[in-house]
RNA sequence: GGAGAGGUGACCGAGCGGCUAAGGAGCGCGCCUGGAAAGCGCGUAGGGUGUAACAGCCUCGCGGGUUCAAUUCCCGUCCUCUCCUCCA
């Protein structure tokens, strides 16, 4: 979201940023007009309160006096009624405002690639070499049902499409994943490690911008109106919200472990086969909240975070910088890391790592106490690191033998009671 | 789920229709001191509006209502605590 003062006075210069998503102008001329409109009323309603309190101060001293105070009740009546009218139109002209104000993405970045969609994107490097099988090897889809490590058909029968039961051994080494990745953030002490609730409540699905604009995707619980999260990133980075951090709690770097939900709205047929694509996943996300000059820094070494997990467990990799019609709603700037899937021939994105700069501190108004002792808002971040289910598909299908194994990645072994494959 | 109590300034805490949020803690500056503690004085929230500066407006969990006027009265709602009930 954007500063009100901003609107004003960065006006081009945040229409220029936000149209080169090459979506229009996301509604922002309304939104100037309503800013103005806004002005003009509080102007005119400052002044008549003012009036207001100043006249109906004097009551008690009439009252004192014995003074008649009707004429002047009659008066405070009439201007009561016109403040309250105006009031009512204000605060109409601040719904508007801010309702469209919610649906306005961040600004990209000026130095990412110019674009409209993923084709556009900018591959920055690759690590690793994608193996070459000297077998036919198999999707994960196959390989897993062979093995019996997933059963998409009773996945679909107790709750529905896009849901898996993942046993066994395969089962064993997703928990694996879960505590690698944990205690590959959190045992230096980088990262604070976060046991968090899987919902959240409308006022942080709005902070971090899942809502309103993306409520379709979201699984919603009516009667308490919490929603299953998309991700961590909601309560971690809601977290802090509507506080003022001291200078000295900075940067905070924390992580967790959740199942993430999503409906997956819009991409029916795409991905169906495997857990690519689930309507629920685990995955460990990292959130940092930093002081604003250090956030892109603070971007690459997340990235340089993500990539020592990858290459720990010997995954073949590449890191894509997103283009300005394909970065993310919320965010200025992504790096995609992308693992190399046999089955897909190609890589396939497993980790995101952005840079929302104040888009999403201003939405939680989350601030901090900067060296001049001022105010400010903080900057977000956020990457997956990572996700366990596509992950696992990852494994699945690069460390597969001719006779259908898994090769245990070794950083994985103790994880796994000492095995070495499965 | 039932009954009760409470949510006030970066913290504690009074106010319970108008005198425009008492008092304290902490922090900052100054005085005092050889130095310090104590003591004394002053200052210490956020937001938006207009400005050269001052100023004025909003915020007493949140949302409505009553009133010329609400922190104060009424209704709703959320959260916290205590007791009961239920429960992994």
């Amino acid at each position: 979201m954007y500063d009100i003062k901003r609107i004003r006075r960065d006006f081009d210069e945040i229409l220029r940023g936000v149209e080169k998503r090459g979506q229009g102008d996301f509604g922002l001329l309304e939104i100037r007009e309503l800013e103005k409109k806004r002005r003009e009323i509080l102007v005119q309603v400052e002044q008549l309160r003012n009036e207001q309190k100043t006249k109906s101060r004097l009551i008690p001293a009439y009252k004192k006096e014995g003074k008649d105070p009707s004429e002047l009740l009659e008066e405070l009546r009439g201007l009561s009624e016109r403040i309250s009218g105006l009031d009512k139109e204000l605060r109409q002209v601040e719904e508007s405002f801010e309702e469209k104000l919610y649906y306005v993405p961040n600004t990209p970045h000026k130095d990412i690639p110019l674009g409209k969609g993923e084709e556009d994107n900018k591959e920055i490097r690759r690590w690793g070499q994608p193996r070459v099988f000297e077998f036919e090897a198999s999707p994960h889809w196959d390989l897993g049902v062979e093995r019996n490590f997933l059963d998409f058909e009773r996945g679909s029968k107790v709750v529905g499409s896009r849901f898996t039961f993942i046993k066994g051994a395969c089962a064993r080494l997703e928990r694996a994943l879960m505590n690698y990745f944990l205690d590959f953030h959190t045992l230096d002490g980088k990262y604070t490690e976060i046991g968090s609730p899987g919902v959240a409540n409308r006022l942080s699905m709005t902070g971090t911008g899942q809502l309103p604009k993306f409520i379709e995707d979201m699984y919603h619980c009516a009667e308490d109106d919490y929603f299953l999260i998309p991700t961590a990133e909601v309560t971690l980075t809601n977290f802090h919200r509507e506080e003022i951090l001291p200078l000295e709690d900075l940067p905070v770097y924390i992580t967790s472990f959740t199942q993430c939900y999503r409906r997956e709205a819009g991409s029916a047929g795409r991905d169906t086969k495997g857990i690519i694509r689930q309507h629920q996943f685990g995955k460990v996300e990292l959130v940092k909240l930093v002081e604003p000059e250090s956030s892109f820094d603070e971007l690459e070494d997340m990235v340089s975070d993500v990539e020592a997990i990858l290459q720990s467990l010997e995954l073949p990799y590449r890191v894509v910088e997103l283009c300005s019609g394909d970065v993310g709603f919320s965010s200025a700037k992504t790096y995609d890391l992308e693992v190399w899937f046999p089955s897909y021939d190609t890589y396939r994105e497993i980790s995101s790592c952005s840079n929302f700069l104040d888009f999403q501190a201003r939405r939680c108004m989350l601030r901090y106490r900067n060296k001049e002792g001022k105010v400010d808002f903080l900057h977000t971040l956020n990457g997956s690191g990572i996700p366990t289910g596509r992950c696992l598909a990852a494994i699945l299908e690069n460390n597969q033998t001719a006779e259908g194994k898994i090769i245990i990645p070794k950083v994985l072994r103790p994880y796994m009671g000492g095995l070495d494959e499965i």
